[in-house]
DNA sequence: GATGAATGAGTCTTCATTCAT
DNA sequence: CATGAATGAAGACTCATTCAT
């Protein structure tokens, strides 16, 4: 196994067990059980626990930025309509955080103050994400979809909120029931939409 | 100092530790420095570090249960309209939250999974949530207020979560900042009641 | 046993084993062994093992100095000659080397270099002892007793040097053949007073 | 690089760092990053790190024995006063102490008990040069030049102390200033001189 | 011979918990 | 009840050495 295949293959077997028991209740001795190594190739790769852990969210953090550049490059932006053009917003989301359940399950359940070394990272990954949505609806008001009166700072957060519950309740909760990520968004879009757009007229 | 009083002490100081650094990272050292009172004595009231966390979230729990129990006492339901009980419900929701910041914080940023022993204590939590929401709603289809078509399990999701959010953002990450419940619950309303409720016909 | 007590005994434990296998070869475990304690208690009284060697040393320089301070006082400076004088100074040097054998070895076995962390204290050391001896022969030859063309940096390098190495090979090297330190000072002085002193002229 | 250069090529880059920062604190990986070679290569070339250092001693008693004995050869015995006998001695030792200063560094500050491995090859060391001086006494004695009733064992020691300490003095600590090796020289005869050599009667 | 990834025994340090006073 | 010194299991990290390529 090469170096690159080496430290992929530690990544994937501290993801899970970082998952599945949390930060702390994951000891270096689990990860080398599970990955079938030394005690010291972990070090060989990663400067310490820490360090494993923040790359592994790192990792995530740049993955989800490429997902979303590339959603959004793949979206026929002049064709589509505001509505569609949140509905793909939303299941791309989903559906990039339910590609990963045990990352999922790490970011989601992470929260602020969990360790002093990752409290800037997870604060950086938060602000981009309710800067996203902020956008999108400046750009909703902009375009005259979205209501002009909005309080755009809370409606990022309410929406930042239910996608994260949602995919929480969802992909790493309920994860072993079957579901559908179009009749997700969809049920999503019935809630938030009509309180966002503005009203057609007849 | 009574019994009673050192033990509600203990639970102060730790709840404002645990906020502030977390679980793993709070240590009894911190706690008794904190109190001003010997190691063995949290060992009096506590069995051990857990029990202590443990009896901190168990309050707020209770104390939960008994703020709905009592708003509901509170809300005269015969004579108020769907849409103000709702307001009601969240308003008050939320100044629960606002009220013990620390709580707040430890509630909100906990995840399922920190810990094996407190998993079934924030589950039991997060369903009792839930199924609140889930109640509310399903007598608002009863009361012909709430669209029959509405997936009441994602919704509930998604209201908890956007309540979660939002709580946190205002009262523990924008602590310091000046904020009126009644415009919050009110942006929140304008954006969930349009996509929820039936539309009035005229 | 009280805290002043155990902390003490800790030290001693420890000045023996470091006296006798270096700081390297010496572990915690070695010590907590010797001194019946659990492992925990050596931290409850010294940051770390570091702390716990420079604690030794600094004790050591810290008596030295009162020593040299209290020997110094007792010298009737007024009716003694600058033989006797030199006699006194040297026989109290190697008597409080003597004293303490397990300190004697460490700190004449250590050199610079052994640790960054401990290079500075031993530095300070040396320099004192330097300068003790600089300001004797400076006294010397302001008082006519010492040759004015004396190089005396080079000179209280040598008689550090010797009086360590004597020290060493007598309380250390051979710390079990009998030794009497005034024919030691005698034949110390034999050596080195006839080519600092000036010859008396008839 | 053959095999001979490359062996010189590790111990001259290991002898630079241990006696910049010790035994322990040198670690492989600073050895093979300085001398740019593979981790393996070291243990081709050297059994392991205690023979490494331990190689590095040994060719440095060696070269010193050889040194002497070529120094020995060079004297005109027949044709010289005592005086400029020791002169030379002391001269050439200073000569080869300085002429490899992180040797110089390395066997000066280093003491016995360090690591009991090293502790038989320093002793035999010490032995030898004490060996060495109280053999010229000894002569010094027979040819009537020394005294008779100097005290040999202690004044050896009082020798080695003094010209190891002087040596570390210049050549280690003060390496950067300038000195000349004569007037070094002179300076230690001026004072140590006259206390062993019989008085020249008029 | 050279390489450097892998190894794992060995150490220090932490910290919740206990218990004699 | 309160105290706080003592405990020791648990865990992170180091680094000399090995060995397949």
């Amino acid at each position: 196994m090469n170096a690159e295949a080496r430290k992929a293959h530690i990544l994937q077997c501290a993801k899970k067990l970082f998952a599945e028991h949390g930060y702390y209740k994951t000891q270096i001795s689990d990860i080398i059980q599970d990955a079938k190594i030394a005690r010291g190739t972990v070090y060989q790769y990663f400067e310490n626990k820490d360090d494993l852990f923040v790359t592994l969210l790192e990792n995530f953090y740049d993955d989800w930025e490429k997902a979303i550049a590339l959603n959004l490059d793949n979206l026929d932006l002049q064709n589509i309509s505001a509505k569609q053009y949140i509905f793909h917003r939303i299941k791309n989301t989903l559906a990039f955080l339910e590609a990963d359940r045990d990352l999922c399950s790490i970011v989601l359940r992470m929260g602020v103050g969990l360790h002093k070394d990752f409290d800037n990272l997870i604060e950086r990954f938060e602000k981009k994400i309710l800067n996203l949505i902020a956008g999108d609806l400046q750009i909703g008001i902009e375009y005259g979809n979205v209501r002009k009166d909005i309080n755009i700072e809370l409606t990022s957060n309410l929406i930042a909120g239910a996608l994260f519950r949602i995919s929480y309740y969802y992909f790493v909760y309920k994860k072993n029931s079957s579901h559908n990520l179009d009749n997700i968004t969809n049920d999503i879009l019935d809630v938030i939409i009509p309180g966002i757009f503005v009203s057609k007229k007849k």
